[in-house]
Formats: structure tokens, sequence, C-alpha cells
DNA sequence: ATATTTAGTCCACAACGTAGACTAATTGGA
DNA sequence: TCCAATTAGTCTACGTTGTGGACTAAATAT
């Protein structure tokens, strides 16, 4: 329920007003603060002051359009002092972003790996070593990393950090939270809604999408009006468990018809008969070459996704569709078929049936996402860092 | 995005705190009060002079529990100054309730008409009449009516107040709000939404939920954490175009084998021959005779809802699904199918399955919801009332 | 040069919540 | 019966924060 609002809370809501502002537009005398924000010019001064003194924020030079009067000067936000751990554990690769204050990334760390081969602990532990080199590194360029979150493909128990069931990896209840301590308050969260989040703050992207993750599972994320649509529990967006043939062929989790074994990896890749991201390059040179198989694959999860969008857009009415993971690769194949079923199903209901667009990020997404989300709660609360500036104390941990 | 923090939004925003608990927990005293919201005893004490002043709570007689000490005067919110009005426009009735502040319901009037014979004009303007007397009588009886909200079968665009399409009605693009012009601050919402809200505030329910509402379309409505959930656009929860199988019969959204066509008034009534409230009834009392035609009818549309519903679970995930609308009466026939299909299909993989309950409300839920709608409102920010209080203005319109 | 315009700071002030002393009203026990 | 203990609520001095307008600073236009 809401909170009492008393003197320190008006100023933290004030100060994350102005930072949110100055994240926003990039950057803006305090005049123009004072006019976007409603507050008076003397109250921006002051939590800009405040601002600055904290390393969020400096002054650049003062900036002119050739307008009459005294020339303002600007500020933006800081990016050396205050950066974020962004992880990601998939099936075949670890990856590691740091990511700054100004969503500028400062380090990527990539490494290929069989995951599903391995036990969940090495995997962890070796993703360990790559976040402690890249924090270190980070560390010594002068940045403090306040925190960081984990993307890991299957729902994930928000509050004890459990991924309960990791099918790509074949994990099943891993405490991962506990087993990843890196001195740092850490969040772990599904692969998909990070990677919703990534296209959200690092992608071309609207406000208000789903982003659609294709792996050997399919999940989505939602994001309206800038932030995402969880659930009750946290587990929304199994988009590979929407049905498409009620009397399909079963799924694993204990369905039938569902997206997933129309769509998904696996089911892709079957006319390759390779699996892996082999398999995935080797459709998609097929696909290129106009293989009559590769092409049919395509068209078959092309068309089963757009029926599981149909009840999907039905359902939670996204404005955009944004396709990611190996839709992103093979999104000149899928794309027309995908568009073309969800017309024939929404057009008559519908003003408009959401465009479908292609990611930007690739397999990028959900690391950037990942660090983005505690970036972004940095600039939605800059007032918790100033407390625990004396001591080196890090941020409290990150609850959704 | 954010709000500047000034005085009068932080004493804004205790009040509410105070008015809300006193709401949520019935009556308590400002020692109890102080506690609860973690503000001293002198501000809360201020805070709800205040209160008392505006006429939105009072003081109980004093309470003790047999313990030490001086007792505590109790206060709880005054139900006899502020009510809001809630109104619903159906195929065969328009519904006018009016609530006060301690939703308490003040005044019930339905009104059977058969409203897909008639124009929307005359419908609307029927329904002012209802509406304005109901208003009188609760102005006579010392209430002041601070605003109101109407509930529509078919999707609204909230901002406008056009309703787009609700086919029960057989209207296209009529506006509603423009029309139906009370001298109050009004509110057009589907139908589905608002009577989720109703199970919310008037229903034994729990605060996160799937309210389905079957009528000749099905719509559903979304609560998570206590609040609706609506989409992008406003268009979210068209539960009756769901997929139910990708090739089945046509449907008028230009789909295919949407739940509707399965599951809808019409397709559960095609067994009983006759259509409406009428034929509803014919096929309750057959189901309870067993009859074997209608009995099918009720497990083909049951398992229906039951695919429809796990793939509406994979994706929002629902802690509860309430069904409600023609599925209430026939309950005892469909539960046990819908549950055994969630069941099979995401047993596997879920932990539990949403439980699956019946409506309280019956065909009062909608527009019980409406007129909660805007005494959540009042709650939940009081200080908009205190401003107009030496003009009698009303409320300022509600926006969603 | 001087008027005009815009940016930013300074200062007295108002609004609000806080802390703790103080008064009020009750129960338990000597 | 009366007093100590306990809890409710009010009162007052005070601290924090934002405001409004005067004031200073730095540019352009004439």
């Amino acid at each position: 329920m809401a909170q009492a609002v008393r003197h320190d809370a008006m100023r933290a809501g004030n100060l994350a007003l102005v930072l949110g502002e100055v994240s926003a537009r990039g950057s803006l005398t305090r005049a123009a603060l004072a006019e976007v924000t409603g507050l008076t010019k003397t109250t921006v001064s002051k939590l800009v002051a405040d601002l600055i003194e904290t390393g969020l924020v400096v002054e650049t030079g003062a900036v002119r359009g050739g307008e009459r009067g005294r020339p303002g000067v600007e500020v933006r936000i800081r990016g050396d002092r205050v950066a974020a751990l962004g992880l990601e554990i998939n099936v075949d690769y670890l990856a590691v972003r740091v990511v700054d204050l100004s969503r500028s990334v400062r380090l990527r760390r990539t490494q290929a790996v069989d995951n599903r081969s391995a036990q969940p602990v090495d995997v962890i532990a070796r993703l360990r070593d790559l976040a402690l080199s890249a924090v270190d590194e980070a560390v010594g360029n002068g940045l403090r990393i306040v925190g960081g979150a984990l993307a890991v493909p299957g729902p994930v128990d928000l509050g004890s950090g459990v991924v309960h069931n990791a099918p790509n990896l074949g994990w099943r209840d891993v405490p991962v939270l506990s087993l990843l301590d890196l001195g740092l308050p850490l969040h772990v969260e599904n692969e998909a809604n990070l990677a919703a989040l990534g296209e959200l703050w690092f992608g071309s992207g609207p406000t208000d999408f789903l982003y659609v993750s294709g792996e050997i599972g399919i999940g989505a994320g939602l994001v309206v009006a800038g932030s995402l649509f969880r659930g009750a529990r946290g587990f929304a967006g199994e988009l590979g468990h929407v049905v498409v043939a009620p009397d399909g062929p079963p799924c694993r989790c204990g369905g039938q018809g569902c997206l997933e074994q129309y769509a998904g990896q696996d089911a892709l890749l079957r006319s390759t008969g390779q699996a892996g991201s082999v398999g995935l390059m080797t459709l998609v040179s097929r696909v290129k070459d106009q293989d009559p198989e590769a092409v049919a694959a395509c068209r078959q999860a092309g068309w089963a996704l757009g029926v599981a969008l149909s009840s999907t857009v039905n359902l939670v009415d996204p404005d955009t569709i944004v396709l990611g993971g190996v839709f992103a690769p093979l999104f000149p194949w899928i794309d027309g078929i995908v568009t073309e079923t969800l017309q024939s199903r929404l057009g008559q209901m519908r003003l408009s049936v959401p465009p479908i667009v292609v990611s930007r990020l690739g397999f990028e997404a959900a690391a950037l996402g990942a660090a983005g989300q505690v970036i972004e709660r940095v600039i939605a609360d800059p007032a918790a860092l100033f407390q625990p500036l004396q001591p080196s104390q890090p941020l409290q941990p990150l609850q959704p």
C-alpha cells in the first residue's frame, strides 16, 4: 500500500524527478528543468547541487542557441561513476555487461560454453569468475558497481531467486541467487522479461510492446507504459505454452499443441537435423538459399506464432510486437506470414493490428536489460544511493 | 511521468494514506492509525481532523478491549455524505446503483428492457432518466454524488468514451459519454473490467484474479495487486477471441475457432433453441434435470473455456479465476471440466493451477464496480474533494 | 553604450511533519 | 479507596523543504 510522505520522501521524489528528466532528455539547463518539472528555479538549483555532489550529474559547458539573455549551464548524467552489472546464463553462452548511469555499455564479456552438459553449480561458478573479473576491471576504471541482475531462460521465483524449471538448460529448482554470491545486491529474472527491458532501454523501440524471445522455449515480456507486466506471481509471459491447436502434439508442460511445439527452436530445426546454434546457422543459410524444406519450416512456425499472437493481442493488447531470439535472424522469412495470420484473425475487430518488428539487440538484449534494470532503479530513486555514501555499503537488495 | 512533490502533495498523500487505512480496516483509533501508517500521533490527529471536517470520516463511540490506559476514540468512513453512481447498459436490462463512501449500496434500480431492438440514443436517454431520478433520490437523502461510471458490453475508447463495437447490442461507434450527459464527471468502460472491479470491492474475492464475464461475447478483467490491467490501449481482456482451435468455426472477429464460438451464450444455448435470458433459464433447468443435450453443451463449453484459460494463465498468470455472467448459474456443470482441462494442460509446469470460483455478485457486478471505481478514486485522493468544497463543483473528470 | 532578456542565487517565509512534554482517561493493585 | 501504571490524544518548539520575488550575472539587440 501507499507509504507515508515525509520531508525526506518529498525530497527523494523531487530528486528522482529531476534526475529522470535529465536522463530522459540528455542534457538540460536548470531553468529548463524548472520548466519541465514545475518546480521553482530555486528548488531545482538545490536538487541539482545535490546530484552534482553525489556524482550522478555534471555540468557541461554553457550552451547557446544564439538567443538573448544569459546562457544556461547544461547538466547531464555522469557516466563515469556509477554502473551496474548485467548477467545472462543461456544454453550456449554466458554473458556479462557493465552499463553506466548514462546507459553506455562499458564492458562486454561473452563466453561460449555448452551449459547443458555442465552442472548448474559449475555453470554458476564460471559465471561468477567472469562477473568478478568484469567488476574488477570496472572498479579499476573508477566505476562503482551498485548492483546487478541475472537473466535465466526460465521462470524464476523473484523473491527467493530460485529457478524452478529451465528446460533449455535442464535445470530444476536451482537456487541461483544464493549460489551466485557476488557481494552485490543481485536480482534474478526470466530472460524474456529482461530482454524486453533491454529492448525498452537500449533498442529503438516504443514504450509499449510485447517482446517475443524465441529459444528452445518461447517466452515473452510485456512492457506497458514503460514498465514490465509480471502477473500475480511473476510467471506471466509464457507464450510458448499458448495453445495453437488443442489436440496438437504433446508438450513437456503436460498440454497439447502449445506454440513451442510449432515454433520453438527444436521444431524449427527439425528440418536441418542439427540442434543448437549450429543448426540455427544452417537453417538461416538454407532459407537464404530458398531451400523449400527450410522455407516451409519457417512458414509453419510463423503461422503458429501468428495464431498464438492473435490470442495474445486479444488478451493483453500490446502496441507493437518485437521478435527476438531465433526469430531475429529468421525475421525476413516469418515476418510476412505472422502479419498475415494476425491480420486475418484480428483485422475485423481492431482498428489496427500491432506491427511486427525485429529486435535490434540480438542475443545481447537480456544482459543489457538486466543491467539497465539496476540503472533504472538508481534513476528512479537516487536518494537510496545517498545514505550508503560514507560507508561503502552497496545498494539495498533489489526487490521486484 | 512522476510529478513534483510540494507540501500540498505531501499532505494529499498522507491524507489518502490515512483514509485508505480507515477504509480498509473498518475503524481505527488515531493511535492505531499512527502505528500502521508510520506517521506520528500529532500528524495523524491533524489529518483526521481534516477528514472529519470534510465529512469523509466520523468518530464512533469510544471502544475498549478491557485493556489499561485511556480508551481511544475510533473513527470510520462516513457513509452518509459522499456517494457515486454506477451504471450499466446490457442486452436485456439497464442498471443503476448508488454506492456510498463506505461501499454500502444505497440505491438499486434495474429495468428490464430489450436494448437490442432499440436505437442507441433511445437506450441512453432511458438510462439517463433512470440515473437522474436515482441521483435526485440520493441527493434528497443528503448524499452528494461526486461522479459516476458506466459499464458497456464491449471495448470502449477510454479517452473519448466512444463504444467501438458492442456486438451484444449491435452498437458501432456510439459516443456514449457525450450522449449521456448527467452534469457529473463520468467515465465509460468495458463491462468485464468493471465487473472485475466489482468482484474486487464487493465480492468475497482475492486481490489478484481474472474475472471472466460470459455473455454473448466473452470478456475478462484482470486484477493484479488490486488494480486493473488494461493493456496499452485499454482493450486487454478479450478472452472471447482467444483461439481454441485454429481451424474452428469462423467468428465475427474475422478469426476462426475463437472461444466465443464454443462457450459464448449463443453457442451454449444452441441446444435449447431459445436466445437471451429465457434460453439461459431453460438451459439451467434442463441441465438440472440432467438433460444429456444440455449437459453436453456445458461440457463442450467448459472444455473450450479450459483450453482458452490455459493460454491465458500462461500469458498473464492470474492467481484465481472467477467465473461470472452466464457461467455463474451454470457453474456447477462447467466447474469440473474447466478445472480438469486446466489441470491436465498446466499441471506439469506450474506448482499449482489457479482455483476456479464462481462470482458472488451475479449480474450486479459491473454496476457496482462502476460506482466502486469512483469511490476508490475519492479514497485514493481525498484532497481532490477539498478544493471544490466552497463552490458546488463536482469532482474533476475521471481519467483512466 | 545601454536597454532588454534570460539564468541562476539569495533570503524571508510558509507548509508540513517530528519529537517530546503535557494532559486526559482508564485499569490494576496496594 | 486511592495511587501508580498505562495508553490516547493535544500542544508547542523546531527542523526540513519548497516558494516567491528581489537580486546578480551574462548574454544579445539597438
